[in-house]
Parts: C-alpha cells; sequence; structure tokens
DNA sequence: ATTAGCACTTGAATCATCGGAGTGCTAACC
DNA sequence: GGTTAGCACTCCGATGATTCAAGTGCTAAT
C-alpha cells in the first residue's frame, strides 16, 4: 500500500536474502550484529540496522516486537523465492530412488501419485499432498461386465486412465448373455458422455435394445451416474502430518489446529487447487495466504502439476510453514512431477528377463 | 502386583464409577469432596477417602502428586468398562443417518468402510481408523481382460469380493482374440492359488495354451503375482485426527507427536490388530498399554471385527484418551460394525422405483 | 555515507510468595 | 467397628517482582 520503490540495491538484496536463509535456518527473528558474519554483506551493524529499517519500510521485513530481530514477511520470501533461479538438484541417489519407486507401477495413476507423495514427504521432510483435480467433463471411456453369480455383475468402467468398479446387484436374474450384451449396448450408447448427458429417452433406447433383459438398464445406468459423480469430485490425501510437528511454527496447538482442520476440510482446498492446477507447466508457490485460504498464514503451498497428453490429471505438492527450505522443496516437487509425467506418457517399458 | 483382594463392596464400586465418570467428563483429577455430591454414595468426604486410599492400594486408583485427587488407573478403567454391559443406544437419528450412507455403497467393502469411518469419527467425536487385516491366503477368484489399444490391456481381477485393476503394456500387440483367450487361461489355471503356489510349470503350461500369444503370459502372471502380494498386507485408515487435539491429554506435544508417529507407522499397528482382528465378535478394548504398542500410554483401542460369511474382512475402531466416553464409543462400534456386517452379508436391496 | 556508542524497549527466564485444594491421620461419635 | 469432624501438612499453580540479554533507534563523530 505504502509506496516504496521496487528497487533493491545489491546490499539490501544481500541483507534481504541472508535474512531469509537464517530465518529458514534458526527459525528465530534475525539481528542486525548477526548479519555482519555474512560475508557477502561488508558493513557494520549499524549500517545494517539502516537498511533494515529500510526494508521494513518497503514491505519486506517485519518486527514481532521492538526489541526483536526481523523476520521476512510475505512480501520478503517472495522476493527470495522469485530470487532463486538456480535450483537445489537432487542428489543421485534420491534420483534413483525416486526412479525405482515410480518404475514399478505401470502407469496406474493412482498408485504412483501415493508412492510420489510419501516419497515427497520424506525427501522434503514436510507434509505432502496429491491432488486429482476435479474436471468439468467426465465420461467413462469403455464398459466392460463380469458376471459374478446369478444375481450379481461387476461393472468396470474406464475413465480417463483410471479403472473404476461397481457392484450391480439385482433382484432378478442376470443371464450370462445379459452381461455381454448390456457391456455392448453400454459401449455403444453412453461411452462418451457426461452424467447430464444420459437422458430418459437415451435411457429408453437401451432398454429397447436390451429386450427381455430391459430391466438390468436402469440400475446400472444408476450405478454409472452414481460413479460418474462420485468421480468428478477429486481427491486430495496427505501424507505425513506428524512431520508438521516438528517445526516450532505449529507448536501453537491452536494453529496446529488449524492446520489439521484445514486437512480435512479438503472441500475447499479442492476446489481452489482444482482451478490453479490446471495453470501452467512450472512449480506454483502460494506463499501465506496469497491467494488461497485465510487460515494458513504461516504456511507455504508449493506444487506442480502432473499432465498426461498434456492434460493436467493431477498435481504433488508440499506444504510446511512458510520459512520453508524453499530450493530443496522446488527441486523435489519440479523432479517429482516431472519425473511422474514422463512416466504415464512414456509407455513402452522393456520387459526385463528375470528367471 | 501386591495382593489385594478382587472383590469390591458396592460402595466401592459406587465411588471408584463416579470418579471414573467424573474424570471423563472434566479430565481433571477428582478429590473426595466433589464426590459428595454423588447421590449413589451417601457418606462424607472423610469415609470416601478412606476408601479412595482403599482403591488406591488395590491398584484401581493413582494420585498424580500428594495433594491432588484421584485419577483411574488402566485397571480403575478395565472395571469401568467391564462393568458397562447396559450399552448406550444410539438415538433413532443416528441410526438412520449410518443406514442412510450405507444404503448407497452396494457391497463395495472400501466404500463402506469409507463411509463407516467417516461416520464413527463424526459420532463419537474421536479418531477412527479402518481396517483390512493381513490374511493369510489371498488368490483370485475371477479374471477379466479389457482390450484398451494394440498394446495396452486392464487386468481385471475379483479378489474376495474386492475388485483390482492391473495396466498390462506390452511391446508386442495384443491382438482382440488373444484377450479372451488369456482370460480364458487365467480363469481356468489360476483362480484360487495364492501367490507361492503359482509354479514354473503352471506357467509353462498356460505359454502352451496360449499358443503364439505365448509371450503375454510371462507379463501378466507377474502383474498378478504383484496384486496379490500387494493386496495382502493388510490396509489401514485413519479419520479425524485432528479430534484429538480437543482433548487435553495430547495438549502434550511430544505425546501427540508420538501418536501421531504412530498413525504413520501403520505396519506396526497392522501387524498387531491383523492377529487381533480375527478374534471374536465382541468390541474389544484396549486400554492403554494393556497389551498393544507401548506408545499408547494414556490412549484407548476400541474396536470391532466386521465380517463376511463368517470371516473377518475388516475391522472399525475408534482410538482416543484413556478417559474417553466409553458407553458411546462401544455403542457406535457395536452398531457400526453390525450393520456392516448386515449390509454386506444380505445383499438383495429392493430397488426403489424413482421416476 | 558509514560507524561507534549509548539510552531505551521488551520479551523471556528466574525466583519467591501465597492461596487453595486435597490428603492422611487422630480423636470423637453412633 | 464403622463413620465423621477437624486439623496439620503437602504440593501445585498462579501471581508478581526482578533481572537479563538482545536488539533497536538515534545522535554524534569520522
Amino acid at each position: 500500500m505504502s509506496g516504496g520503490e521496487k528497487v533493491l540495491n545489491e546490499r539490501k538484496k544481500a541483507i534481504l536474502k541472508a535474512i531469509v536463509d537464517a530465518h529458514i535456518a534458526g527459525g528465530e527473528p534475525v539481528g542486525s550484529k548477526f548479519l555482519t558474519q555474512n560475508q557477502q554483506i561488508g558493513c557494520s551493524s549499524a549500517t545494517i540496522r539502516n537498511e533494515m529499517a529500510e526494508l521494513e519500510e518497503m514491505g519486506y521485513l517485519e518486527q514481532p516486537h521492538t526489541s526483536a530481530g526481523r523476520i521476512p514477511s510475505e512480501a520478503g520470501y517472495r522476493f527470495y523465492v522469485d530470487l532463486l533461479i538456480d535450483r537445489y538438484n537432487l542428489t543421485e541417489s534420491e534420483i534413483e530412488e525416486l526412479r525405482g519407486a515410480l518404475r514399478q507401477k505401470q502407469n496406474e495413476l493412482d498408485a504412483i501419485m501415493q508412492t510420489a507423495v510419501t516419497l515427497a514427504s520424506k525427501l522434503t521432510n514436510y507434509t505432502a499432498l496429491s491432488l486429482r483435480p476435479r474436471q468439468a467433463r467426465i465420461a467413462v471411456g469403455r464398459f466392460e461386465l463380469m458376471r459374478l453369480d446369478d444375481t450379481t455383475a461387476v461393472l468396470i468402467m474406464l475413465i480417463g486412465s483410471v479403472v473404476k468398479t461397481k457392484y450391480i446387484r439385482s433382484n432378478r436374474a442376470i443371464p450370462p448373455e445379459a452381461t455381454s450384451l448390456l457391456a455392448g449396448v453400454l459401449n455403444a450408447k453412453i461411452t462418451g458422455l457426461t452424467a447430464g448427458e444420459i437422458t430418459l429417452p437415451l435411457i429408453m433406447e437401451m432398454e429397447r435394445m436390451m429386450g427381455e433383459y430391459d430391466y438390468l438398464v436402469s440400475p446400472v445406468v444408476r450405478a454409472v451416474c452414481e460413479t460418474i459423480s462420485g468421480f468428478d469430485g477429486g481427491e486430495l490425501r496427505f501424507e505425513g502430518i506428524n512431520r508438521l510437528l516438528a517445526y516450532p511454527e505449529f507448536y501453537d496447538m491452536d494453529r496446529l489446529r488449524e492446520m489439521l482442520a484445514l486437512f480435512e476440510k479438503k472441500d475447499k482446498l479442492l476446489e481452489v487447487l482444482s482451478d490453479e492446477a490446471h495453470s501452467g507447466d512450472r512449480v506454483q508457490i502460494y506463499i501465506g495466504r496469497e491467494n488461497l485460504v485465510k487460515v494458513m498464514d504461516n504456511s507455504t503451498l508449493v506444487f506442480k502439476t502432473v499432465t498426461q497428453d498434456g492434460k493436467p490429471v493431477g498435481a504433488i505438492g508440499i506444504i510446511g510453514p512458510t520459512r520453508m527450505n524453499y530450493r530443496r522443496v522446488i527441486a523435489t516437487i519440479d523432479s517429482l512431477s516431472r519425473n511422474i509425467t514422463e512416466a504415464i506418457n512414456a509407455p513402452k517399458d522393456k520387459d526385463g528377463s528375470e528367471s
């Protein structure tokens, strides 16, 4: 709000960066004296104090109380993050672990995301999250029907690249020939349609096609619709929640409780993330309440989209205190999402010749 | 260790019960004076003090420090719980909510358990858990194969009453006629077999049966084995972790962290629970470290098995502070598991005639 | 423009004090 | 003998005073 030119001289930059670094490392406010140790800044504490006062005026720093050091404001973190173009690179072994874990799961997006989120949490030591965003257009691409006994069958649906199943029970018989017929009708008539596009005339036509087995259409279609609506809700998973506790900013019970409540109130988050998830190919970083829910005062969200055939099919990210190790987190998330995207887009894995 | 007859006179029972009740309600140690308000105990504080001293000697009570009131020991809670034969009954509306939620999901054990665990957490206000125990003998009961394109297919397996799917990718073509052939071979040869029973001769025989498509057998069998071994690991889910925070006994950060760490270290829990899950038709209650992992000093675990065709297929439970509302929790878990068991065993739901 | 120095502010830690709650025990009471 | 009133004793927790150290802002000197 209040003015302040955007231009920072080199020394201010160095000081700001040093403050953020120090605060990330220690978690405490940092004072002028401490900064004199930093080689990059060749001046006395008094000078630094003056600079810090100006940085505070510009909104990059904050003072918890009069006689404490400074901590970076959200704007300060933002500046710092934007500065970080030189990526922290994962070590060879970390990359290997990642690749190895992904190689197991062939194209099972669900399983892959689960693996990835665990890995992300482990590698960064923060809470990780995986997201399957809400999608506008959900439709079944392929149906299959597996008959179990006289009155039971399993309906198998391919949605995107995810397989969903649903039990069908009927109080009238489901003869073997009816299942294949029904599967054929379903594939012919309602592949590619969203729940809203399955109309009554369509259903009636299907019933006509089913002949004497018309009674099966209604329950099956209902099952399809249920599955579709269940699917488009998106999905959000967390892993490593307890890692939050290791960081002093969450030692405050109330804050922690808010955070956990946030984790459970997935709907809200999902909504926001689903929007954001569609945007861009880069790692996205939300600092504090920059954009998202306001609960996240002291937290930062880092995530990146996973795409298949150019379309976002999920996202993976990290949530943690604002003073997080950005280099590492960014690198991890970037690398993970890149590898997942790669794994699900370049199929054809060579069939190793084990005994 | 030190002696003490098991017999408690009526007054002692009344006092012990009153203390547990009060401590559950308030969370604080309870003193002799407070208990005089209780109508059931018609005597003065001094008498009560004497009785309490004896109860402490017998091991049913503890004193945090000399000049505090008493709190129930684990043995005290145990006694209290065993005393609770009169069940707390859920209200009509609660039962209705439960039934309604279950009715939606037809026999999808996974979805049902998910619903149930959410409900359990909501109804009791504690952290709830659902368990699919480790099982000794896992075998596929039925195979189906869905062809997607020239090199991809989805293998669909019915394990118990759970459907699992797995992508199959091949670097050689998967022609349509091969899929049905392969499904037939799989159904003929390896239904009912555990991973260990799928031997090399068997595989070779299958390859012979597949004729020119023999190259498909190996990757598919491998997928089957992976799925089976993935499945027998059991599964443990938590819901409502943040509810723990509402209780003062978890206001201690370290305790809380231990607890959360426990939640993530599912393997261990799974192991213990899988054993226990097989036992009995009653609600099981573990108080403190009575039996389980030692982390759970101040916590109680209440759970009950869900059975299908008489066999345990899962369990649902609550975890919370030792001073929990046992009546309510026991009733909820009992009712939930009973309803689930009912839902998955008595199929044939009437097909309502909605327009 | 930079720096040294100093007065000032403020939260955190330490310590002593005090009050209340609750006990255990003894002596009186039924 | 069981029950109760009374009292001395213990111990925790809250309160408040004091001290301490860190860090600032400002002024004057370089």
